[in-house]
DNA sequence: ATAATTCTTAATAAATTTTCTAAACAATAT
DNA sequence: ATATTGTTTAGAAAATTTATTAAGAATTAT
């Protein structure tokens, strides 16, 4: 029931570039130097959530990594579920990847005790997960558990790879 | 976030111990047969949770492994906890095994984003696992999450080791 | 007592996952 | 062109999880 070391660094990481959305990119090593991260795992974790939408990039002087989605937008959950997975204990009670268990006894999912217990244990954890948003995850203490808002659209003048 | 196998394991088992709570001991060949659990891992398994104080064992004939403790009053976070370590996905969320995170940049570990979200998953977890107990588990979908009843003694007539 | 049964313990091997590094390559701005 | 910065792939290193082995000790039945 651990938060990997990835996921850690990749929610730190994602934590400087809240603070320079709509601003700046920032190279990797400047956030490896900010937050303590060994650059060559940044370099992984910032690619990944490039590819799955949530940051753009750009080579090159003045180059780096934005964060190209409000982060009124982005949940905590969504970043983990990113690198490290499904949030679910076991994959049977995954929504976002379901599977059966190799040799599960239970004819019927539902009588499996485990699957009953660990069904709850997801949805207390993607109800903290999902329900917090960058921007609440970045104000820290006030404003926790910040609901996906107005859909407000940020002035997104980025270039076309950003 | 994810239940290891270990602590999969020692549920299933606990759940034979509970059908058979009260009435006869079962060898770990037995557990390890119904549940299809590697019989060498099982034996790790049920002597953590001997040394933890939930089970009882006698060897010899007749012998082998018993609940000692009413499974209404074992919950199935505390099983987790002695087989995995604490519930807390970061340690320094952890109220059973506090440590602050090396390298922690915050002075004030209240300022720290990752710690407040944590926290909440913690709870969240925690909430879940700590009000559910054996007898639930074992019960399976009835009962649901019943919280520890009357502390009724069951009659524990059993002998000095068990 | 002796033997059969079963748990006990410790060491360690195997497999898997996590964490991290390196190096050749591609895109961008000046 | 050149310097800068991201991209990609492969894989090494470290840590953790999962599982096995083998020698030993306790209990019961005879």
């Amino acid at each position: 029931m651990r938060l990997s070391r990835k996921s850690e660094y990749g929610l730190r990481a994602l934590l400087e570039l809240t603070k320079a959305y709509d601003q700046v990119a920032l190279r990797r090593s400047d956030i490896a130097e900010a937050q303590h991260i060994p650059v060559g795992f940044l370099e992984t974790i910032l690619l990944e959530l490039k590819r799955a939408g949530i940051l753009g990039s750009r080579p090159g002087v003045q180059g780096g990594y934005r964060l190209i989605k409000p982060p009124e937008d982005v949940a905590v959950g969504q970043v983990i579920r990113i690198l490290d997975g499904p949030l679910a204990p076991i994959p049977c009670v995954s929504r976002t990847a379901y599977q059966t268990c190799r040799d599960c006894p239970y004819s019927e999912a539902r009588d499996c005790p485990i699957q009953n217990v660990m069904f709850d244990v997801r949805n207390a954890i993607t109800g903290v997960l999902d329900g917090y948003t960058l921007r609440a995850f970045y104000d820290r203490g006030r404003n926790r558990r910040v609901r996906k808002s107005s859909k407000r659209r940020g002035n997104n003048a980025l270039s076309r790879t950003q």
